[in-house]
DNA sequence: CTGAAAGCGCTTACAG
DNA sequence: CTGAAAGCGCTTACAG
């Protein structure tokens, strides 16, 4: 591409005009303290009147730091983008970031040639430091930025290299969940689990073992399923004809959830008089199922806020050893858990 | 933030192991063609094993280019990201603009201090060009960038700033779907319109009349609705307890679409034998409905790559009015308003 | 509090 | 084809 056809205003035009040094109107950018009041009134002046705009590029070269991170995130049409967490992770970040004065930028490299090309942008004095989700092929680039000095934390467990990582604790998140139908009494629990190779739901099902053990009870009864909405219908099927006294499910998912719960009340079971129905994910339709669906929150503003923090705290000078923080998902009650009438 | 921790290898430190100039190591890199093999082998080598990343924010500096371009997008959390096309549209742009070996940077600001912080950032030299959505609080930030020197282009009509464009011609897609069901044999053809404000779908109801117009046939058939699928049930029905004669009905929405259908079911009608159904959007629920739906299909990809065109273009030196062009969409046939078998 | 000066890491006419 | 040199627009010890 062509340069910019604009000539930009300079520091050097701005310091002349206001009648002071490059260096001064320097500092009076840079918010030191070391400047009269009368020079940062002239400075403030001839920069608004000739419209002047920093050039960042010189600024990042000569500083060594650009005030900017760039965000790491899959490509816009996989699976990953369109998962309704992705947003409001993205979303806190951005805020968390703006609150300290630093720019984000994000980057979803969509081929090799694009990693590569990132590759280069990141560590070529862009960007100060980096946040990236744990998706394939981002592992071996964390390592290389690493070793070009440039922080990096991760969103969700890296699959083995040795970086500073926020993930959410689906393990916790299974306990809780399987805790709170302990609590409303419930004795015979069940479990629909989801894929084995997913590694979140697999983590929840051990929550679901973990709270069991502590409980006293067996947690003999799982079924497996796709983490959609018939995977759950299927499933809660299967432990009907299983078991005729089940007092609770705890799905690995919302939509199971919905589907469970369905599968349910076409035999006439109530919920959650006869059956306590759980979710995990507390996506929007858990507000508007019939009864509402009590769920397990996503931290991921926690998670967007804490990688934040992270990050900024692996920017001080001196050894950063790689860090990992584990979240705790939130338990969301509604109907379909509370208040057994029988 | 502070510096990088660990001190980056120079294109200095590359020439002297190359055993050349700093400035034959540069024209390497540049791609240039006034290199001897001899002398571009041993910059390469010597790259290679020192690892060497070129310092981008010098590169932009020296050369008055970044090879870069932001693209500006909703806050991740608004409904305009969570809007389908937005992954295709932003796919599109950044084939293109790897295929032209440009790196693709997202701004996504979520406040009035994130789209001040951001105009710094675009406006000093990190980015070449601007491609933006139309977005509100959009349209003056791009005439403040273009003051500058900087080619923005926008993905949809802007409010009236002028800036060069490119839009879906929803009017021609109108158009298309209507007369679509023209062709197929269809005279009393009535309209579900969505809600009057929203323009791209007001613009859909004026293609409807245009092709009515051209064909000789009332447009007298028309119900308006929400756009989502109770809304084109809605208004079916009324259109059914209106007219009775009805052989095919245009919706603005694919949804809508689902929903019209359903209702016309409900009452015994068959689809496509009585009553022909187009939707338009051409979502995925178009290809899961019974029977399956005809819809009209935005060219997101074609959009976007019109708009990395235009972009390059106004990269170039010399004056550039703004221009605007509209991609039309595309007709997508399906079972719906085929195979009238009466 | 202020300015002259060196320097950040690159590109690019210019002269050879 | 190659190198010495100027320059891109800023920051930041340093000396005053």
């Amino acid at each position: 591409m062509e340069a910019l056809s604009r000539p930009a205003v300079t520091l050097d035009q701005v310091a002349r005009a206001a009648g002071v040094s490059r260096a001064t109107a320097s500092r009076v950018f840079s918010g030191s303290h070391a400047v009269s009041e009368e020079a940062r009134r002239s400075v403030d002046r001839a920069a608004h009147e000739l419209r002047y705009v920093p050039n960042r590029a010189a600024k990042s070269l000569a500083a060594g730091r650009s005030e900017s991170v760039g965000v790491v995130v899959p490509q816009p049409t996989s699976p990953h983008f369109l998962d309704p967490l992705f947003p409001r992770l993205l979303r806190a970040i951005g805020e968390e970031l703006s609150a300290n004065g630093l720019q984000m930028a994000v980057f979803a490299p969509q081929s090799d040639v694009d990693v590569d090309r990132l590759e280069q942008y990141l560590a070529g004095g862009h960007v100060d430091a980096v946040l990236m989700l744990n998706l394939p092929g981002f592992d071996a680039l964390s390592v290389r930025l690493q070793a070009r000095g440039i922080p990096v934390v991760f969103g969700g467990r890296p699959h083995g290299a040795p970086v500073s990582f926020v993930d959410i604790d689906n393990r916790g998140g299974g306990r809780t969940a399987t805790e709170h139908l302990v609590e409303q009494g419930r004795r015979r629990i069940a479990h629909i689990a989801g894929p084995r190779q997913v590694v979140a739901v697999s983590e929840r099902q051990q929550g679901f073992h973990d709270a069991m053990w502590s409980a006293g009870l067996r947690s003999d009864l799982v079924e497996q399923g796709e983490l959609d909405r018939d995977g759950g219908e299927l499933a809660m099927s299967r432990l009907l004809a299983r078991e005729d006294q089940i007092e609770a499910v705890f799905c690995a998912s919302d939509a199971m959830a919905a589907g469970a719960m369905w599968a349910a009340q076409v035999v006439g079971r109530r919920i959650p008089d006869d059956i306590a129905i759980m979710g995990f994910d507390d996506l929007p339709l858990a507000a508007v199922t019939r009864p509402s669906l009590s769920s397990v929150r996503q931290p991921v503003e926690r998670m967007g806020h804490e990688m934040t923090r992270m990050l900024l705290a692996m920017s001080a000078p001196g050894a950063h050893p790689p860090q990992q923080v584990y979240v705790g998902p939130e338990l969301v009650v509604r109907e379909s858990t509370v208040g057994r009438s029988c």
